[in-house]
RNA sequence: GCGCCCAUAGCUCAGUUGGAUAGAGCGUUGGACUACGAAUCCAAAGGUCGCAGGUUCGAAUCCUGCUGGGCGCACCA
């Protein structure tokens, strides 16, 4: 609706320039609202207002030229006014809602999707948990988010790829091995110590390494601990993966890719890398040995070491060099979701991408607020160090995907959650998924209802849509034909909030729609009309829902 | 000390990229089931958009300075 609007406009724009009416140069961005009250009309634009500045004349009197500009035969357009300091509000043509209603019904799962993104290649990173323990509460919002974010932007027409990258080098994999290796021998000796301050402590270190003794006894004790440890690390790494990949997959997050640190070593990317910066003389060396890249020079407020003193690569060198890759398989933008509190990480990447001659902007990096688990009211502590740790597959199992997913979808991305258990158990109306999904349903059951009282239903391609003429019927038509606006507001803004928000507003609608009027009647044509309309809006309660990946169930 | 994010109704949060009278959910109060699902609907009360300046036709939104909270500032990951 937006686009061809624009286009009419465009062309009006165009039309004054050339008869010298206005004195255009260049054209100006066309902004269109959609007026929350409806007397303001379907459409409004502040254009006049905008160029009443350059065009040093008053905004009322350039909305009227441009209106006198635009083509009586548009198709599109009912009428104009000019309102307020010089708003022109469009009220479109009663059957362009009815040429909706049947846009959004022929186009069913399509209805929503567009080419906006033009198939520009995305890589989504997200996730990318440590495989060094189960993933917790914070890890499920980006999950979350970046899956949301990635069918969003599918459905707006991007080609989206999901990785998950790996931390399959360094040293908490090191320290993961031993923490292994030391419950390992634990379990034949219980005076081995366990430094809880320097390892891993969780529950599920000693399951793997009751694991290990299950399957291969003892045989490792008698080995030499060089050789024992990377072999721990490795087992303990595939297993916690395994385990994260299952909880993701019970949240509904799957990936494309899993990407490992490790192989960029071994391809020698991270050396090929270093070299690259060496010739374009982006390196130095200090006295210790360390190889240094000058990000300062680059947007980072100061440079940033690559390679240690000790001949170590720190981890900027492996991420440098992963992102230089992604670069090279043909990405035309990549997108990080990472937890907030790795914000000042930001900088020397995007200086990073600089330093490869690429836009700084050509990665975006989405960070994710921290998320407040609440029960009885009260906060449950987190972090791994501490024994009452709570992780995503404790909280799926609680509540349930749907509503784990929805609740962490509620809210800007930006903003700290408080994730209440208690709330999200509730199968009551205190509960947003089921307001949504309930909708859903109970439109299923009028259908269902409609059968069995044998209405024609075969009939409904042919309803007389012109029969939906009450106020409410247009409202819910107009917040019908938003909703491919609203998907790509999403992408573009990279926002997945905006589908649930949406979501409550159509919900909301169709119960007060539902309550008021009755849609079977003995009026049997206006039945199907109104079969037509509740049909629409559970196709577009489904889209949307599939947009956020929360199940739309045709019974509750 | 420096940097980033946040501050909107009693609570939790939106606010269409600077637009018209600032919205929703929950909670509170009062009402609505002999008809398609009451997990629903209708109505009311509730605001100095943290504070003070600035930018302009117009600011919750942009710029500056404060106040208060969160998070970062490694040859850690």
């Amino acid at each position: 609706m937006k686009t061809t609007l624009t286009e009419i406009l465009t062309d009006a724009l165009e039309r004054a320039r050339q008869d010298g009416s206005l004195l255009l140069d260049p054209l100006p961005d066309i902004q269109l609202d959609v007026p929350k009250d409806p007397r303001f009309g379907d459409v409004a634009t502040n254009l006049a207002m905008v160029l009443a500045g350059s065009l040093k004349q008053p905004p009322r009197q350039i909305a009227a030229v441009l209106i006198d500009h635009i083509p009586e035969a548009n198709g599109l357009i009912d009428r104009c006014e000019i309102a307020g300091p010089g708003f022109i509000n469009f009220f479109l043509k009663e059957d362009y809602w009815l040429r909706i209603l049947q846009e959004i019904l022929d186009q069913g799962e399509a209805y929503g999707r567009s080419q906006r993104g033009k198939g520009a290649a995305v890589l989504l990173e997200f996730v990318s948990a440590n495989p060094t323990g189960p993933l917790h509460i914070g890890h499920g919002r980006g999950a979350v988010v970046g899956d949301a974010l990635a069918r969003i932007l599918d459905a707006a027409g991007y080609k989206v790829t999901r990785e998950f990258y790996i931390n399959d080098a360094g040293r908490q994999l090191r320290v993961l091995g031993r923490s292994v290796w030391l419950r390992y021998r634990r379990l034949f000796d219980s005076l081995v110590p366990f430094p809880e301050e320097e390892v891993y402590p969780g529950d599920y270190v000693i399951e793997i390494a009751e694991g290990i003794r299950d399957r291969e006894g003892d045989r490792y004790l008698s080995l030499p601990e060089e050789e024992v440890l990377p072999h721990f690390a490795d087992l303990a790494a595939g297993e916690i993966l395994q385990g994260i990949t299952h909880d993701l997959k019970e949240i509904g997050v799957h990936f494309d890719h899993f990407y490992s640190e490790r192989s960029l070593y071994e391809q020698g990317k991270v050396r090929e890398c270093i070299e690259v910066l060496e010739e374009k003389e982006l390196l130095f060396h200090e006295e210790n040995g360390a190889c240094v890249l000058r990000t300062s020079g680059l947007g980072d407020d100061k440079d940033r070491v690559l390679i240690k003193g000790n001949g170590d690569y720190t981890y900027f060198a492996s991420d440098i060099a992963y992102h230089r890759e992604k670069m090279e398989r043909g990405f035309d933008r990549l997108i990080n979701i990472w937890g907030a509190d790795h914000h000042g990480y930001v900088p020397r990447m995007q200086s990073a991408m600089r330093a490869f001659g690429y836009d700084a902007r050509t990665l975006q990096v989405l960070l994710i607020q921290m998320v407040n688990l609440l029960r009885e009211g009260k906060p449950v502590r987190m972090g791994k160090r501490s024994g009452e740790f709570v992780t995503l597959a404790e909280v799926v199992e609680e509540v349930g995907a749907d509503v784990a997913r929805y609740f962490f979808l509620l809210r800007r991305y930006d903003s700290h959650l408080d994730f209440d258990l208690d709330l999200a158990k509730t199968q009551s109306n205190e509960n947003p998924v089921y307001y949504v999904q309930y909708a859903h349903a109970r439109i299923c059951s009028v259908f269902k209802q409609a059968e069995e009282k044998g209405f024609p239903l075969d009939r409904v391609a042919q309803a007389p849509l012109d029969r939906l003429n009450l106020p409410e019927e247009r409202e819910l038509i107009k917040l019908l034909g938003s909703f491919p606006d609203v998907v790509e507001g999403a992408a573009d803004a990279m926002e997945p909030h905006r589908i649930p928000f949406y979501l409550q507003e159509l919900a909301s609608r169709l119960h007060a729609y539902y309550f008021k009027h009755r849609i079977l009647s003995e009026d049997v044509e206006k039945s199907l009309a109104r079969l037509c309309l509740i049909g629409a809006v559970r196709s577009v309660i489904h889209n949307a829902l599939q947009l956020v990946g929360v199940s739309a169930p045709e019974s509750m």
